[in-house]
DNA sequence: TTGACAACATACCGAGTAGTATGTTCTTTG
DNA sequence: CAAAGAACATACTACTCGGTATGTTGTCAA
């Protein structure tokens, strides 16, 4: 996707690319020194900037491997038949779940968008993350178009799909934030949670009721 | 709240704190430095670490003055008589509005509820970090108790109030992420904004339609 | 008038940090 | 087996940043 990089075959690039996720989310980009990354991975910086030109690049790898990895697992219910508010609901779950699963990806790719919504950087820095974000809303879209559908073929019901598709997956990313991950009991506490969460957010768009302000 | 400061009524503190609000929205944390809050301010680091004894403490009091304000705004509402839904309602009405209005603020608080989440920083931060966050929670209480009593009285439904408070809040904080002010146009907009918005959530606490899996 | 203190500005230090230039070792290929 | 390049490690530079120590100016009470 958009150039670059080839599929992360490489195991010692894919390696960093783990290493660097953890960096990132337990410290966030900028609190993240390059030396960090080679301390987690018993190295030096040296092997970083042979595999990637710089800090930047370094993130926006953990970045795509991170939309690489989710846009694998929504696939099986892209194109499924039936009601699109069946399908979303395939999918909202499928997301959700890689959420918990993946935390530590699903975050860089959270700081990700999050950096290029402050804006600023150097231009260089922006045609990268402008690059990036294009993935990702490629991604939302897929989300967009079926609550549309689903809209149309009367089953969810709102106003304005932009402000919808934000609180909708506002709501579904919200675990990557607090869900903790404890060994043993995991595989059926994320399949509680997620099932709570998309029951809330498939509520927030099917219900008809309005507000009485 | 929590020793240490008193009321903001010091013009040049308060002056400082919304420069420093500017630049942790602008660009984080990390990423901010004293001496590019001291040149918004057309100043230098003198000034003030004359009234902060550290960065940190700088952040703090952004946090502790968008919370306070927060608070002020949902006051009215909070012992509102009437069925739970309804003064939730209120509740949140005002609360999505504030975040628009007050953007910039409520990025710095949900900032530093990040950086706690993270844990990781000296023990001295953790201190301030903690207040900070105990602060916010005392916020979330409000919500929180105030769903489950509607939840009581029939009007809400959901399983665990903890994820349900979670779903809740990110949705009605999405705006802060998205939301760009725009001069003229803007006291309509916030409301049409909330008011979707608000009604998502809401129907997502009043629904009781199950998923179908 | 003067001394004391608040409210800053200036100058500086030590600790990192991104990035580079170069050395070293291992592997592959002709 | 030799030579070339990949895959690193080491050493270094230029720079930034948080924090401090100290200098300067205005204000105000005695």
């Amino acid at each position: 996707m958009l150039g670059a990089r080839e599929v992360v075959s490489d195991s010692s690039t894919a390696e960093i690319l783990l290493a660097a996720a953890d960096c990132f989310m337990e410290r966030g980009y900028t609190a993240t020194s390059v030396d960090d990354v080679a301390r987690r991975l018993g190295a030096t910086k040296g092997r970083i900037y042979h595999h990637f030109p710089s800090k930047a690049d370094l993130f926006a790898g953990v970045f795509e491997y991170g939309m690489d990895l989710i846009c694998v697992v929504i696939e099986p219910y892209r194109n499924m038949p039936g009601p699109a508010a069946e399908r979303w609901t395939q999918l909202a779950l499928a997301h959700t779940k890689h959420m918990m699963r993946a935390k530590t990806l699903a975050r860089v790719v959270w700081e990700g968008v999050e950096m290029h919504l402050r804006g600023a950087r150097t231009p260089e820095q922006r045609l990268v993350l402008d690059g990036l974000v294009k993935y990702r809303n490629s991604y939302s879209n897929i989300f967009r178009e079926t609550i549309v559908q689903a809209r149309e073929e009367g089953d969810f019901h709102f106003e304005d799909p932009a402000i919808t598709v934000q609180s909708m997956f506002m709501a579904l990313n919200a675990p990557i934030f607090w869900y903790v991950p404890r060994p043993g009991e995991d595989e059926e506490n994320i399949e509680s949670i997620a099932r709570q969460v998309v029951t809330f957010v498939y509520r927030g768009l099917t219900g008809k009721g309005e507000l009485d302000l």
